[in-house]
DNA sequence: AATGTAAGCAACCGCCTATCA
DNA sequence: CTGATAGGCGGTTGCTTACAT
């Protein structure tokens, strides 16, 4: 059996807020909270949705919202984000207060996609033999001397881990999610609370972008199976299976191949 | 000035998961 | 355990505006 959208019931507007929906929706929450979307628009006095109030607010009337243009820097971090996540645009936009996902969606498809088109297209017309390097992803012993691209993070009580990433893909339809020899990268990063995650913005670095020759023989060693995994200080999320699921992507124990082709690899040097 | 085309973005659609009875 | 419901997410659509011819 197909559940029928919320939005079938008849005499249930659709299409672009007027302001006077705005005002109504904006000084119902004001008062009451939104604990309820589906019934929200019924105690308001709107001919909506509970799904479509939501989305307003969330997308446009919250206070939370920031507007105008996106800066370089916010860009950046969302092409790095990107190359980490693929098109978990809720999870990018947690990264980046006051952006919602639906606009870093939009920038992303309108801007920083072709963008990145462009700038692949010159590289690879300025050496088209130049082969491109499979993405790494490692974790390393932050006491190990790396010349990568690092991102410390650091959590209180928690062992030092670095976070590297290589990459040389521009693939747009890159998407991307990690496993660590059965364990998985969610298990120890908790992407989705910006105050426990092991994961910080990526330092921006030129070098993140330059293409490197990179053998499978270069991959340092992969964590043995029996290897003990700081679980105990990192909150556990199911975000890996939901993503597994929605997705499909086959994966081993230390490379994912996605409906595109591309494999990566990742290490955890512990 | 009129028309066609592309770009930008708000909003909708459908699916998935979590929750609860 | 099962089914219903609500919330959330990503993909997509379609309207509006800007720009080109």
């Amino acid at each position: 059996m197909v559940r029928a959208p919320c939005c079938e019931k008849k005499g249930l507007k659709k299409g672009p807020w007027s302001l006077e929906e705005d005002e109504i929706l904006t000084s119902y929450i004001q008062k009451h909270g939104h604990s309820n979307w589906r019934a929200l628009p019924k105690h308001a006095g709107l001919l909506r949705c509970g799904k479509s109030c939501r989305l307003r607010w969330i997308n446009y009337l919250s206070p939370d919202i920031k507007r105008g243009n996106f800066t370089n820097e916010e860009e950046q971090i969302i092409i790095q984000m990107h190359h980490l996540l693929g098109n978990r645009w809720s999870a990018i936009a947690a990264k980046l207060p006051g952006r919602t996902d639906n606009e870093i969606k939009n920038v992303w498809h309108t801007h920083l996609k072709k963008r990145l088109l462009n700038t692949n297209n010159n590289q690879t017309n300025s050496n088209t033999k130049k082969r491109v390097s499979k993405p790494k992803i490692k974790i390393s012993d932050s006491n190990s001397n790396s010349s990568c691209l690092t991102q410390s993070y650091e959590p209180s009580n928690a062992p030092n881990y670095f976070l590297e990433m290589e990459t040389t893909s521009s693939n747009d339809t890159f998407s991307s999610d990690f496993s660590l020899q059965g364990k998985n990268i969610d298990n120890i990063i908790n992407w989705e609370d910006p105050e426990d995650s092991l994961v910080t913005m990526l330092e921006i670095d030129e070098s993140f972008w330059s293409e490197t020759i990179t053998t499978d023989d270069e991959i340092s060693s992969t964590i043995p199976l029996n290897t003990e995994l700081p679980n105990q200080h990192y909150p556990l999320n199911n975000s890996f299976e939901n993503f597994q699921n929605q997705e499909g992507y086959g994966y081993s124990s230390n490379s994912i191949v996605n409906d595109d082709g591309m494999d990566f690899w990742y290490d955890l040097n512990v």
